[in-house]
DNA sequence: AATGAATGAGCCTTCATTCAT
DNA sequence: AATGAATGAAGGCTCATTCAT
């Protein structure tokens, strides 16, 4: 078991070294190209310890031109950090859409995987999303916070709904949606590719734990 | 349920405005106000948004002093994240010691308890420590790197003891590790004194859900 | 006689004050301001004793400016070091070009001219080169060096081709060559144009002292 | 001859190692190990390039411990400055003492053979002396500075008796002065005892140099 | 859009020095 | 004398950003 377990391993903050942003959210040119430098950066070292010199070396564009496609370095971070947010909350929606009509049980088993799922895909994105927010200032965060609260809200009313049926018990809901969240948030730092584990085992996995952790068995399930 | 999920409050970080060291473990004089007053803005701001100056204003001390007692900014970071992991570690053992003899649920329950009470009580430490680690040279971070491990080996010897209990049923063990310390370093972020849970009842729920996560049943605990 | 011997004017390390860096090498704008001003600097108050600030001040350019011409500090003086050095054993060089043919009588009168006069023109560059080496690094002095020790085998093998000659008589030919070396350097210090006396006139009678030194008399010159 | 030659060698300022304050002159103590230890960093990194810290260290006493010997860093190189021009005067009078009645070719000889010794044997005290007497207030320079300009009479003294004694030809004292003065301060820059020359070979042979120079030859003066 | 030079504030750190003890 | 902690100024250097071109 040992070092397995380590949370920061080599670099000390995310194992994942390549996924960057998702394809289709990037933008095309220099924009993407300083959008994904900068969030490679920001993963790995923090915002406060990358420069924009060291954005645009990375970008391989040049300092001045960073400014003619963001107004600041906060704005490079605040796109980053409100682009990770929306992708997330789309896959949580999507997840929830395509479920809809089904038990609540299987309402969060699709919100759990979901949750884990872009947090294996998208790791940095997710790691900088969690870790950078205290970078920006009260205007810049306020639109992803206002959907990382969407996002939270959907997981917790899934959870409120499982509450009234019986086959679930709960004794403290705040606590349980902080539990499946935390978890979940956490596997942006330690999952990689190589870990061994696909993003879906992982999913289901977790999914699997948020049941159990709801009070509901196995056996219940599957009857 | 609204917005009281918010993993990230007002000051989209900590929800901890207050408790900083362990009482026993801050030194007396200059360098504990240091200690104390870097400890509150890197867990606030992040180390590299907090300048030597700002720690020496907080700490009310001269920017010449601060080296006197350091001789690096980082140097305080590294003392600070190797007391965080270092009184982490200690909390782990002392609760295990307590109950040696008993079976693995009781450490399972005593080390879950452990391991979100002091992330409860020291969410400051404890959010610098996990967050700001990558701030550090590799020579810097060795030796908390090492207690880390330690901690973590803690946790995953007594998951694994209760795998050879029939009463378990874990499908991977790795997982679960990652799942129920994932969740207790969460906690650091968002609890706080006035939240309305006692770190005693957030300790006993959390011990709870990981108990649940690892297969066990209610039921089968009160037999 | 009395203080007009006084090595140490007024103040105390070098009587020059206006001539700067040679016209030809002064590079363009900034860099070569900040080049001249640094130049007057460390000749009068040393390296050590002169700040960024002081030689961005005396260029009349930001300290930042700087930073984009000179990645640190030292390295303006090792540029400074250097094209000193170089310029140097261009003169030197040139000065032999024009008398290869001839006597090495000639020949060490040319060099000793060329070299006392580089001596008078360039005074504060000569008194930087010569006395602030120390300041460099390892990496730093290499290149200069390597120009220097060419100027002094310049030198030396000129009065090697001396020794072959019966008209001359010396003791020791390397004494001979520090002598000769060390007066013309000494003239950096205490020449300015100011002192009643011409370069040439300098040279001239500097050149008669070597000859007399290398044990050749007037009488013998003159048949 | 090549390299041989190098004026700057390894340390690039001072080719002697170990010798530093004439015994007889060292106070006991840790005003004596102060002075000692700042000598030697002096001599070989500079005034400017030698912390208080550095000085303390190499004499391995405390920081505050020079303050209760000296009011400031710039009393101790003024201490060693004035001690090194009083060392040297101090020479130069002896010598000249012991000859008083011979002949100014000789009195040439003796002051020209005391000015090497004392820049062989002292030869960091010379480097000091006559490198970083610019580090000095004017208050400070001015008692060294009038030793400095007696030293320099004793010597424009001997070559004005010299000119009056048809052996002599020279063209310019003044020049003579400097150009004898020079070639004498520079040996303190190469002289190294393992060089393989002793002071007294050194000096005879720099005695022999300043005769030429003053115009008289071998065979007038074996005459 | 892109370039190269420039800006001014601020970074971490070290300096020489002082003061109670 | 000697100590350890403290002081305030200044050190070299990098930051995010701007502006003519």
């Amino acid at each position: 078991m040992q070092s397995s377990l380590s949370t920061f391993p080599q670099n000390r903050r995310i194992a994942a070294e390549t996924v960057c942003l998702p394809l289709g959210l990037t933008p095309k040119g220099a924009r993407g190209k300083i959008l994904n430098a900068a969030l490679r950066l920001f993963a790995q070292h923090g915002y406060g310890a990358t420069s924009v010199r060291d954005i645009c070396k990375e970008a391989k564009v040049q300092t001045t031109t960073l400014y003619s496609h963001f107004p600041s370095k906060e704005r490079v971070l605040a796109e980053i950090v409100q682009l990770g947010h929306s992708e997330h909350l789309r896959r949580l929606r999507d997840a929830l859409l395509l479920c809809e009509q089904q038990s609540p049980a299987e309402q969060l088993s699709a919100i759990v995987r979901a949750h884990v799922i872009s947090h294996c895909e998208y790791s940095m994105l997710a790691v900088v999303t969690n870790t950078e927010m205290h970078a920006l200032s009260d205007d810049a965060v306020r639109p992803a916070m206002t959907i990382l609260q969407e996002s939270e809200s959907l997981l917790g009313d899934v959870l409120q709904r499982c509450t009234q049926h019986s086959i679930f018990d709960v004794p403290d809901i705040e606590l349980a949606l902080r539990a499946i969240g935390g978890m979940g948030m956490r596997v942006a730092f330690w999952y990689e590719p190589n870990c061994g584990k696909t993003p879906e085992y992982v999913a289901d996995t977790f999914a699997g734990f948020a049941m159990r952790l709801m009070g509901i068995t196995n056996d219940q399930l599957s009857v």
